[in-house]
DNA sequence: ATAAAAACTTAGACATATCTAACAAAAATA
DNA sequence: TATTTTTGTTAGATATGTCTAAGTTTTTAT
C-alpha cells in the first residue's frame, strides 16, 4: 500500500525527472515545500519497498515500479481534471487544485468510468497526456514557443504549468490549447516574443513562451 | 481546520445520534472500529476545538457547531453518491465506498457543482436526505416496514444501510426507492414479513424490514 | 590545492493517530 | 448491599511524516 504522502513523492520525482536528467534532493524539498531531511529519510523508505534507487549523496531515480505507480496517480489526476472540464464545466484555470486531492482516492472503477465517458481522452485540459491504465505514457515531443524563429508559425498543445495565475493570465489574452500563433518579432535584449493570433497583436515574456508548447 | 480523521468521529457521532439519543464511547468505537482509548483521546481533542461536549464517563454529544461540520461533510458524501449514481452510471451498491474517500476533499465549488448540475437533489440514492449548504438537514419522519400490520401499504424511500450485502439483495428481488409493497403475513414468531410487490410474494426477515424506511 | 559554499545526512524533537496493558468508575446482578 | 461485569480512562508504546540543529560530503571558486 502506498500512502497519499508516499504517491506525492513519487509525483514530484516523476516530474522532475522530465524536467532535467537527474534528480536530486534539493529538487524534490523545492517542488514539494518539504525540508531536504524529511525528503531523504522518505528516499530511505521509498528505496525500501522498492519504488525508487537512491544513494547516500547520489541524485534519486525511480525504478520501474515508481515509474508505474507515479504514472498511475498521474492518470487519475489527469482524468480528473479532463473529467471536471468535459463534464462539470470547470474552467482549465480551476481543476489542479481539485484533482490534487481526488488523484489519491483508491477507486479503480471510478477513474476507468471517467475514462469510459470521456471516449478514453488522450490528454488533459492542459494537453499532458494521460497514461492508460498500466502506466504508460504517449510521448510526443513537443517545442517551446521560445525555440520558434521570427516569421515561424505555432500551434498550442500544451502548457507545461498549471498554476491558475499563469492560466488566468492566458485566459485574459484569448489564449488555449489550438491557438495558432504568428511569432512577429524576439526582442533580443530579454527574448520576449511578439505574436500575432486572432487580429490580435501581443508580447509574451520569456516566461511565458518558455511555458508554451506546440508544433 | 478539520482533519480527515477528525471528520469521521464527527460522522460517526452525528449517525449514532439519529439511532439513540445517548451516545458512548462504546458506540463510537464500534461504529469506526477503533479502539476506546482512541476514541476518549479523540473526544477530548474535538471538545478542545468545540465540536462536541465532552465529560469523563459521560454520553458524548456534538455542538451546535459539530452538528454544522458533521451535516456538511455528510452533505459532501450524499451529493458525492448522487451524482455516481445520476452521471456517472454507478449503482446505488456501490457508491458508497467512493464517496467515503470523496467526502473529505476540501473543494466546496466542486459539491456545489454537482449540487447545481443535479438540480439541488433532496436525498441520497439511499434516500437519505441532502443536508444544504449551511448543513441544514430536511428531516423526514418515515416508518419502518417492521411497524407495519398485516393489509398495510407500503412505499420504500429509504433505506438506513448502504452496505452492499444489503443493497445487492434488495437488487435481487427488485426491491428499490419507490416499490410499494403490500404487507401479507406477520410471522409471530420470528417477525419475518410477507410481502407482495410486482407481481411476486417474498418473505423478508425482520432485520431486513428494520432496515427499510417509507410511508 | 585549499577554502568557502552548497547539498546532503544524522540525530533528536514534535504532532497525529493508533494500539495494548493496567487501573477506575458506573451499571448490572445476585 | 456487595460483587461482578461492563464501560471508560490513564499511561506508555508504535508508526508516519514533519521539523531544527549540527555535522558531513561534494562541488565550486579562489
Amino acid at each position: 500500500m502506498i500512502s497519499f504522502t508516499e504517491e506525492n513523492y513519487l509525483k514530484s520525482v516523476f516530474h522532475l525527472s522530465n524536467v532535467s536528467s537527474e534528480v536530486s534532493v534539493k529538487d524534490v524539498s523545492a517542488d514539494l515545500g518539504i525540508k531536504m531531511p524529511t525528503v531523504t529519510s522518505m528516499m530511505k523508505k521509498l528505496a525500501a519497498k522498492g519504488l525508487v534507487e537512491y544513494q547516500s549523496y547520489k541524485p534519486v531515480k525511480l525504478t520501474p515500479r515508481g515509474q508505474t505507480e507515479a504514472a498511475l496517480v498521474i492518470r487519475k489526476h489527469r482524468l480528473t481534471e479532463m473529467f471536471l472540464v468535459e463534464h462539470m464545466g470547470f474552467g482549465w484555470e480551476e481543476v489542479h487544485e481539485i484533482a490534487e486531492q481526488i488523484e489519491h482516492v483508491k477507486a479503480p472503477a471510478l477513474f476507468n468510468r471517467m475514462d469510459e465517458i470521456m471516449g478514453h481522452p488522450k490528454v488533459d485540459p492542459h494537453g499532458s497526456p494521460i497514461p492508460d491504465r498500466h502506466g504508460k505514457i504517449m510521448s510526443r515531443k513537443l517545442r517551446k514557443l521560445s525555440e520558434l524563429s521570427e516569421g515561424d508559425t505555432f500551434t498550442i498543445e500544451a502548457v507545461t504549468n498549471s498554476e491558475d495565475d499563469f492560466l488566468n493570465y492566458l485566459n485574459q489574452r484569448d489564449l488555449s490549447l489550438g491557438t495558432v500563433l504568428q511569432v512577429v518579432f524576439i526582442e533580443p535584449f530579454d527574448f520576449s516574443i511578439t505574436v500575432r493570433y486572432k487580429d490580435k497583436e501581443t508580447i509574451l515574456s520569456k516566461t511565458v513562451s518558455d511555458r508554451l508548447l506546440g508544433e
